[in-house]
RNA sequence: AGGGGUGUAGCCAAGCGGCAAGGCAAGGGACUUUGACUCCCUCAUCGCUGGUUCGAGUCCAGCCAUCCCUG
């Protein structure tokens, strides 16, 4: 086991003695991340972020990323590795910070996602500020992404590994946070990380890959809305592109633009939500062909290869999580928002998804999706 | 009351004597560190009762239901 096993350009001898702060879920990536580190020659702390108590939120142990179980992994991993291990218990930021946007998000008529909001708020703002409390130099997680420095910046690139390149989940980290992140896996592919965790003799080598919302382990996030703001989600009409009234629907935030499942409504051919008006409480539905638009805004814009927009650019785009991006122009906008413009319609564009801006490889910045007006 | 039409799965709908298409919806699975999308799988003995026939959803009779027209 001696490939590829060092950080990124940072030889074992510049980091001596250096402090890193390991941020471990108990998943493979990050204690494979926790070991990288360690031989690198970083003096490591393993911490594990507390994000919620499981009898808050009303699931049950077990199968979320801060089980007892995944902090008994990674608390074994670190001890494996032989380096001190503290859980840190955040669940009132994570509360503030990551679920109440959520349900936040939800009742507006946006769709979050709510990994961007943990990162940004928790992994690398609270976790950040806890490492440099701590004295430590790095803060390592196990996200599959890379950190390079270009000419005086440092630019945030996808992992070599594409398909589980994670660099869309990042895109608002800005240049100081960056400069202190390390992402061991970020020229690893699944299998080898995989392959190293077994080396090491990490028990949870063959943890399957996490999914879903981790606070919602069910997938069933309408539900959780529910219990979780105490508001019931009533049922209203849902619409025809011409407006008149074809159905009910089940609460409004349990529908998002593009999705077809759950209407129960048969028609010749499959419908899908194109928009959602929440202070009238109806859903409108069309045909696929409906769904396209061309453009899009975005707000609270963060830019990381570049300082800031100054005129038209082309971009490389994605509009949700696993989408290849699309070639499109981005044109700087009023009040730091941006306007993008899509070179071929891109189908559900969604309020509240992120919309990240990429040139090769190479993240150049991205945004929140603001609701499109509609005519 | 008389005349005509219709009656196939939750919805729409092929079928015209030989082992019940398809679409939509729904359920399950795959994919996936968001929600979606997508993909795969599953899902009826043909209103009822008799009859003709080697064999009927498919022909005949009666009944029931429903729709339209006439009084």
């Amino acid at each position: 086991m001696t490939r590829r096993t060092s950080l990124t350009a940072a030889p074992a001898k510049a980091v001596m003695g250096k402090k890193a702060l390991i941020a471990m879920s108990g998943g493979v990536d990050s204690s494979v991340a926790a070991f990288l580190t360690k031989q690198a020659g970083y003096d490591c702390i393993g911490v594990t972020m507390k994000l919620f108590q499981n009898e808050d939120i009303g699931v049950s142990r077990a199968k979320t990323c801060c089980s007892l179980d995944d902090v008994e992994g990674a608390g074994s991993v670190a001890r494996r590795l032989g380096i001190p291990y503290y859980v840190f218990n955040f669940s009132r930021d994570f509360k503030v910070q990551v679920i109440d946007r959520f349900a936040a998000a939800y009742e507006s008529g946006a769709t979050p996602n709510p990994c961007i909001d943990c990162n940004r708020y928790l992994k690398f703002e609270r976790l950040f500020q806890r490492a440099r409390e701590l004295g430590c130099e790095a803060i390592v997680t196990g996200h599959y992404a890379r950190i390079e420095k270009q000419n005086g910046r440092y630019i945030l690139k996808k992992a070599l590994d594409k398909s589980k390149d994670q660099s869309y989940v990042l895109y608002m980290l800005t240049q100081e946070q960056l400069a202190h992140i390390r992402f061991p896996l970020g020229a690893l592919s699944k299998s080898e990380v995989r392959r190293i965790a077994e080396a090491q003799g990490f028990c949870n080598s063959e943890k399957p890959d996490s999914q879903d919302i981790c606070f919602i382990p069910d997938g069933d996030y309408a539900a959780f809305l529910e219990q979780y703001t105490g508001k019931p989600y009533p049922t209203g009409d849902v619409l025809d592109l011409s407006g008149h009234v074809i159905g009910q629907h089940r609460g409004a935030v349990r529908y998002t633009t593009g999705q077809r499942k759950g209407l129960g409504l048969a028609l010749n051919e499959p419908v899908y939500v194109c928009r959602k008006d929440m202070a009238a409480n109806t859903v409108t539905v069309g045909p696929e062909q409906s769904l396209y638009s061309r453009e899009l805004r975005t707000d609270d814009v963060n830019w990381i290869a570049i300082d800031h927009l100054s005129g038209p650019m082309r971009v490389y785009a994605k509009i949700r999580y696993r989408q290849t991006e699309q070639p499109s122009t981005v044109y700087p906008d009023k009040s730091g928002k941006i306007r993008l413009l899509f070179d071929k319609p891109q189908r559900a564009v969604t309020a509240g998804q992120a919309a990240v801006l990429y040139n090769g490889d190479i993240v150049v910045g991205g945004g929140t999706i603001l609701k499109t007006v509609q005519f």
